[in-house]
RNA sequence: GGUCCCAUCGUCUAACGGUUAGGACAGAUGGUUUUCAAUCAUCUAAUCGGGGUUCGAUUCCCCGUGGGACCGCCA
């Protein structure tokens, strides 16, 4: 059996993480049954669509990782195939024209709000027997849906679904302008593009219901469907593009790992039974649609960021640092070539209390920056007892050649028993002067990370 | 409002009709450590309510309740 699937955003605002999970379950599906996946930009809104979007779409899949099939679809320029078969319904009879003007409809919009009744297209010109063509109105094409009778189609994750027709409306497949509206254009390539899976959001459910009848009066195979649940904000509602970390771009910038959102995205709304880190491999071999979820599932940035978490700690440390390094140029400061070595060698501890690639960053910045600044409060807790310490220990470190560790401990704690005072009497000031910072990796790998004149210049700088 | 869908810890989710309802994240506590963190151990925490069916319902059915999606000449 043929597996061919596709994604089809519209352009008409930037692909959020909602789209890219979609975009993933029909990649991961493709992959696990050798079949294709396509991407379909669909375009058929001239207003709205927009050449940025386009590119931040695909841009954004390719981050994760999810290649398309062939080059992309881009919907309008199949519109001569859209009129035509628009043309040809209307020829077999499923179509008509309506002449209905924008105010008409807009007048029984409000007649049905008033009376509380669900709007639906009255079918003026199902039957325009007795009714006469207005000259001045350009008619749009309706599909002539069924009026009775219910129909039930067999979704892969929601199981069967029972809608009565009557509540279809005849909807619009060809505007006042002769352009295509999504539900032919839709329809139509599917169809072209041999799509066998239609893997989409749950926002289309009531679509496939349109859809399908436009299958049947072609003769056309229609292909199975499954609409996943949609990804809610932490309000509980659709995730929209205004809401907060909603596109790839966002977690990029936050120094979320490309992997880590994969992983975080596919154990969205499915499971398979107690894993929770999967390797590309794995997902493509254990995901199926019917792991997937009924029910509707909200972002969890914090489980995000523990995902990233265990990436961070997983990954090669020399990969790890060319993601760095990358995201430095990009967001924060470029890492200059010869501070690039020392950073590198420290990624084993650099990495450690870290959750994204800009807290590594953070905790790189001793090594990139070469003037530290000091904190008001930090700079409080250089008091005269904490400079004699550490230019006690600048004196002794000062006599060592070679600085290691063993060497760095004995000092200390040779401070420590002879001011009486605990690791953190010795080793806080010292942090802060090489620092610039209460907080930050282990004082030894502070120490050691940074070449000895730099530790002397640091310290120096403070008496 | 109409139509459709959904419902297990705060969150993501496991559980052929039979489990002390499991795991993960978050949270809490303690050990260790070199501050923050990390780490290890422990703990708190859920089957929306009501009826059925059944020897036995998280699981099947019905009714409520709650949440969501859709209701465009957008896609």
């Amino acid at each position: 059996m043929s597996f061919i699937c596709r994604f089809a955003p519209s352009p008409t605002g930037p692909l959020h993480i909602g789209g890219v999970r979609t975009a993933l379950f029909n990649w991961l599906l493709a992959k696990k049954n050798k079949g294709k996946f396509y991407l379909r930009i669909e375009d058929t809104d001239k207003e709205r669509s927009k050449e940025e979007y386009i590119k931040q779409i695909i841009e954004s899949l390719a981050w994760i990782g999810i290649k398309h099939d062939e080059k992309e679809y881009i919907q309008s320029k199949n519109i001569k195939k859209h009129k035509e078969i628009a043309e040809e319904l209307l020829k077999k009879g499923f179509a008509y024209k309506c002449y209905c003007s924008e105010e008409e409809i807009k007048q029984q919009k409000e007649k049905c709000k008033k009376q509380g009744i669900p709007y639906i297209y009255n079918r003026k010109w199902r039957d325009p027997k007795n009714l006469d063509i207005p000259k001045d109105i350009k008619p749009v094409i309706r599909f002539k849906s069924k009026i009775s009778g219910d129909v039930k189609i067999k979704d892969l994750v929601q199981g069967e679904i029972n809608i009565s027709n009557s509540i279809i409306e005849d909807f619009v497949i060809l505007r006042q302008d002769g352009s295509p509206t999504y539900q032919l254009s839709a329809v139509v390539d599917d169809h072209e593009m041999k799509i066998t899976h239609v893997i989409r959001g749950d926002d289309h459910k009531i679509n496939t219901f349109k859809q399908i009848q436009i299958y049947e009066v072609m003769k056309w195979e229609i292909p199975k469907f499954a609409h996943i649940p949609l990804i809610h904000s932490d309000k509980g509602s659709k995730l929209s593009k205004r809401d907060m970390a909603s596109t790839i771009g966002d977690y990029i910038k936050k120094g979320i790992l490309a992997d880590a959102l994969r992983n975080y995205l596919l154990r969205l709304g499915w499971a398979y039974k107690d894993k929770e880190i999967f390797t590309l491999k794995e997902s493509i071999d254990l995901f199926d649609l019917k792991g997937v979820g009924k029910s509707p599932s909200k972002l969890d940035l914090t489980r995000i960021l523990s995902i990233n978490e265990h990436y961070i700690k997983h990954i090669e440390e020399k990969e790890l640092f060319k993601l760095l390094k990358d995201f430095a140029q990009k967001f924060r400061k470029s890492i200059d070539p010869s501070k690039e070595n020392a950073v590198l060698q420290s990624m084993s501890f650099l990495k450690n209390k870290a959750k994204t690639l800009d807290d590594i960053y953070c905790n790189s910045e001793y090594i990139i920056k070469d003037n530290i600044e000091l904190l008001p409060d930090d700079e409080k807790l250089l008091d005269p007892p904490a400079k004699k310490i550490i230019s006690e220990f600048l004196e002794k470190f000062n006599k060592i050649d070679v600085p290691n560790k063993e060497k760095l401990e004995e000092i200390i704690n040779n401070l420590i028993k002879k001011h009486n005072t605990n690791f953190k009497g010795v080793g806080q000031p010292l942090r802060i002067a090489l620092v610039g910072s209460r907080f930050g990796p282990g004082i030894y790998n502070i120490i050691l990370s940074l070449t000895k004149d730099e530790v002397i210049k640091r310290i120096s700088k403070i008496n």
